[in-house]
DNA sequence: GCATTAAACTAGC
DNA sequence: GCTAGTTTAATGC
């Protein structure tokens, strides 16, 4: 079948606390697929069969509004559970996972997750503490798009982008996946207009370098300062 | 301060 | 050459 490395697994929140031999079993239990850019996994609303775990790639997840339009609610990053329908008492996915860049992930069907969180020692609490550390993200993105201007909220969320994914370059940290105008737009609920007229005026005062689909932060502080007290 | 409309430009297939 | 992504300006709420 599919075997996968153990090491894969080690060290991350959910299996931290488990023994070697149980994360065999956890990998017995997985299959793994490669998705390519820009394709679904699953789509809002649909009964919940699998839950995920993404060990390379991007994923965005997305809600579709009832006039059609798409809000793009948060990011999974490497490493992290995604389409747990099951820890928020769910039967169906919350919201479409969109692959932002080619992605690798292992799923295991969802009647598993009671087992898992049963059997598994820290299973449980690691995975809870994580549906909890999101939805505090996402009240604080509710906070900020009620009260803050866009331009603080566009500085917001590229911080958050760069703090899930950010890596080191030459001249400054890179979002490492591909992002466009209109992407950052379903984020921060403006055009991708606006967004890109201040993605321009940031890189005329140096404070990030974008080409398409492409951006990096060469002044994380100056970020912080625009997204933080008003300015 | 921001959305909308429109129009033109460009990188990459 | 086509398409998706981007930029810029004009106009109006």
């Amino acid at each position: 079948m599919n075997r996968i490395d153990e090491s894969l697994l080690v060290g991350l929140p959910p299996f931290r606390r488990l023994e070697r031999k149980q994360i065999r079993e956890i990998l017995d239990l997985a299959v793994s697929k490669r998705f390519d850019e820009g394709v679904a996994v699953f789509s809002e609303g649909m009964p919940a069969e699998r839950f995920y775990l993404l060990l390379d790639g991007y994923i965005r997840a997305v809600k579709t509004t009832p006039g059609g339009e798409h809000i793009i609610a948060m990011h999974i990053a490497p490493g992290q559970l995604f389409g747990i329908a099951a820890a928020l008492g769910r039967d169906t996915y919350p919201a479409t996972a969109i692959t932002a860049a080619e992605t690798l992930a292992l799923s295991w069907p969802m009647r598993l997750w009671d087992e898992f969180t049963a059997k598994y020692d820290g299973f449980a609490s690691e995975t809870y503490k994580v549906v909890g550390d999101r939805m505090q993200d996402i009240q604080s993105q509710l906070t900020e798009l009620a009260t803050q201007a866009v331009e603080q909220r566009l500085a917001s969320a590229l911080l958050r982008m760069v703090n899930q994914s950010g890596r080191k370059v030459d001249n400054g940290i890179e979002i490492a996946f591909p992002v466009t105008r209109q992407n950052i737009s379903e984020m921060t609920g403006t055009t991708l207009h606006t967004v890109s007229r201040v993605l321009s005026a940031w890189q005329k005062q140096g404070i990030v370098e974008s080409t398409r689909r492409h951006i990096v932060v060469t002044e994380p502080h100056q970020l912080v300062l625009l997204s933080g007290v008003a300015g």
